[in-house]
DNA sequence: ATGATAATGAACGCGATGTTCGACATCTTC
DNA sequence: GAAGATGTCGAACATCGCGTTCATTATCAT
């Protein structure tokens, strides 16, 4: 019997997520304030404070929706029949996720702006890579330590793919990132003479 | 004869650059305001704006040094006869320029603060990864594509390194990354029986 | 010594932040 | 449907950091 919540404040919630995420698609997310966020939103000022401490909030309050669309789409991928036990089973699923979502997340690779949204999609990317690697050998490297190079190596062909090679289907980047964190670079090298 | 900078001119600079290092260790790069860095430097506000445009800037052209100093650790190294042929053979130097400038890359990698300063980083690295890595065989994989996986995989290391096990030495850490980058996660996750 | 160049510091305009408060709207509950 | 709680409004305010201006003074190069 939690579901205390006003209609009046969520529509005021939504409303104000709304607006900052079309504002950070446009100008992106440094260049967005309070006043711009308010404005669109048509939202008095006291009331944004009244619901977030500030735009930082507002904006990490939105992630709790990615994560569960990461969920899904996991849980989704996990059901198909091909690729029962491979690791990684995520990957393919993401990038088809990204190439749907350009803008945003054109938006949230731009550097400058998104060191907080860079750090909250890689949080919820952690929890996924970290539940899908938990039968991992743990003598030879640390868990966490192959955790964050998962994903380091994803976003790194995310912003690879949109700055240089947005015209490549999903599915051939999935191909180089699983080649690249699968086996190395060690097989790429062999190649002196 | 280019050589036509006034000493006035390079102290105050100096004195700025200094000023800035050191509150950033201190307080964080976000944190810093002009007025600290004028404060600490002992230098009028217009004189800050008569030689950079901001904090940015500033912070921007102190990175030089650095760039230079990674080259020459590198070149030193390439000089040591063992390793001549290996591949990423700057990695162990750079761990070990790493530990001596630990407060440096604390301040660095503390994600909120300096998405500037671990952009400039990046292009540092992947200048010298990319030297690295020019025999690469370009088929497979696109080659840019390569250098940025090595290089995020190098800074996820050293993130890791400073948070969770500082005690490492850096040849362990080392040996980690080697073993993740060279050969991937393959060799972990074959262990399902 | 002198003309050029750099540094000073106080003052100002600007835009964004976060808070406060009284009036009004909308919900909940009995 | 009346009452009290909760949410919203909007204007006003204090505060902060930024970047610029300008007349004055210090330091440079020659």
């Amino acid at each position: 019997m939690d579901k205390k919540i006003d209609r009046r404040a969520l529509r005021t919630r939504r409303a104000l997520s709304q607006a900052l995420l079309s504002l950070i698609v446009e100008k992106g997310y440094d260049a967005v304030s309070v006043q711009d966020i308010i404005d669109r939103a048509d939202i008095g000022r006291s009331t944004f404070y009244a619901h977030y401490t500030g735009k930082e909030d507002l904006l990490r309050s939105g992630f709790a929706a990615l994560r569960e669309e990461l969920r899904q789409a996991k849980l989704a991928h996990r059901a198909s029949p091909e690729r029962a036990g491979e690791p990684l089973s995520f990957s393919l699923a993401m990038f088809e996720h990204g190439a749907r979502y350009v803008d945003q997340y054109r938006a949230a690779a731009n550097g400058r702006g998104g060191a907080i949204m860079e750090a909250e999609i890689r949080r919820a990317l952690s929890e996924l890579v970290r539940e899908e690697l938990r039968g991992l050998d743990e003598a030879a490297v640390s868990r966490e330590f192959v955790v964050q190079f998962v994903v380091s190596a994803f976003l790194t062909a995310f912003d690879w793919w949109f700055a240089r090679k947005p015209k490549l289907a999903p599915a051939e980047v999935d191909a180089m990132f699983r080649r690249l964190v699968l086996g190395g670079i060690g097989p790429l090298a062999a190649k002196p003479r």
